[in-house]
DNA sequence: AGACTACAATTGGCTGAGCCACTTTGGCAA
DNA sequence: TTGCCAAAGTGGCTCAGCCAATTGTAGTCT
């Protein structure tokens, strides 16, 4: 529609791609589960060629705005909005974020996520709550599985705050947690592991009351338990150094 | 090159990229300020072609990990640690996020990073505050300069909180918010300005207090009280905008 | 000697053509 | 109707090469 598309840009023709991109998705022309013209096609459109329509891709790609599936096409993910967790993961490399760190912006957000949830929880968030809370009592006895329960609770929390950008917050520093914590999960102890399913289970009966001070208050302190368990676990692996006891498949 | 390499991946080989650049990162073999291997020597060590470090390099640079200068060579960012705004401005396109979306975001990331500044805030970071607090007392009559003095005011007390990951989702918020807030920030109501301005100077006297209580406090009330003045201004444009004034002038 | 300029090497940005692997689809045969 | 398979479409990757910006250096002028 406009033999005028001269390529008076003097930045990267890979961002004129985001650009493009960014236009017909601020048009209405893409949204959610939308597919993308294909690389050939858009680099017609955009008047690139295709290496760059893909340098465009990939940048959208990495930013979570854009999925490319092979054989099929590049598509605007459905569901919940999310962050890539990524960015944040190499940012904790580079700097070295500590432990503290994490539990304390994870102590600031989901502070608020549950002082909201409170407010907000559909029934079937508070469900979804409630099947976690389940599950870390059902396993009790295996770590890694009480993990993915706890990072599940805390992630339902935050979906139930009903905003959106809390929620894609609180993904991205549960993937953080998640990714360092799930080394160190086994040294847990019995009893903590308990008491942290009782916090759970406090904080979901606050959220289903609507009574978000109490919920806040609940987050806040299990966060600070969370924090001095881990803490009690890495001095006590200091002084024991004990031999890893079980042998794992291969890879 | 040789299909009988060592390259079994089934999977992206231009993630191979990232994943080599993870590794030289975790290594320590790469820091903030660094400059990686020319695409072409990364070639060669990754075993890949170029186009394909060029792919991978293109992630890393959406992610914010590494920033390219033509001629020069691609080099890991130095400073304090930032995560691309980009991802969340066309998450916000894409879900369309709204004003109390951002502003309840704000409220729940500020009112810890203020109490945390109150806390930790050194007193060069005390010193950038009582600048910007100046800057906004300054710049009365323009409401894009006071803009720009707000948001660096928000931005300082997320630096002072000392934790980085609060301080970059500060910045994450803070840029989408500015984005949106540039286009009606004409509107604002000198009485607002002023209000604004003096909320500022005692948050920044709290901190310096060391009352993180009071900053918190403080903090929540302003971010209330700014929502409502932009409501408020939306209110009365929907109203007046066929009202064109008689003159052009008072700016 | 010191400042400046011209030049050449290095490096990232981009192109075009092409091959491969996977997915989807539609027509054909049982 | 059901099942299968081949063709078309699509993204992933490579190769070879040219362009443009940067940078360090050698040579020139003042």
């Amino acid at each position: 529609m406009n033999p005028r598309d001269d390529r008076h840009d003097i930045g990267d023709s890979a961002s004129a791609v985001v650009a493009h991109v960014r236009q017909l998705i601020d048009r209405g022309a893409l949204g959610p589960g939308a597919r993308l013209p294909a690389e050939r096609d858009l680099a017609l459109q955009v008047g690139v060629s295709r290496p760059t329509v893909r340098a465009g891709l990939r940048t959208l790609g990495a930013l979570g705005v854009v999925r490319s599936r092979r054989g099929s096409g590049t598509y605007i993910p459905e569901g919940p909005p999310t962050l890539g967790a990524e960015a944040l993961s190499f940012l904790a490399a580079l700097h070295k974020f500590t432990v503290d760190d994490v539990y304390e912006t994870r102590r600031i957000l989901e502070v608020g996520a549950a002082g909201l949830a409170a407010e907000r929880a559909t029934s079937e968030q508070l469900a979804t709550l409630a099947d976690e809370v389940a599950g870390l009592f059902a396993s009790l006895n295996d770590r890694q599985v009480f993990l993915v329960h706890d990072i599940n609770f805390h992630r339902g929390v935050a979906a139930a705050s009903g905003n959106p950008i809390v929620a894609s917050m609180v993904e991205m520093v549960s993937a953080l947690y998640y990714e360092r914590r799930r080394m160190t999960a086994e040294r847990a102890v019995d009893r903590d592991l308990r008491d942290a399913a009782d916090a759970h289970r406090h904080i979901y009966q606050a959220i289903r009351a609507k009574d978000g001070e109490r919920a806040r208050r609940l987050m806040h302190e299990h966060l600070l338990r969370a924090r001095s368990y881990q803490a009690k676990e890495v001095l006590a692996s200091t002084f024991k150094v004990p031999a890893s006891p079980r042998r794992r498949a291969a890879r």
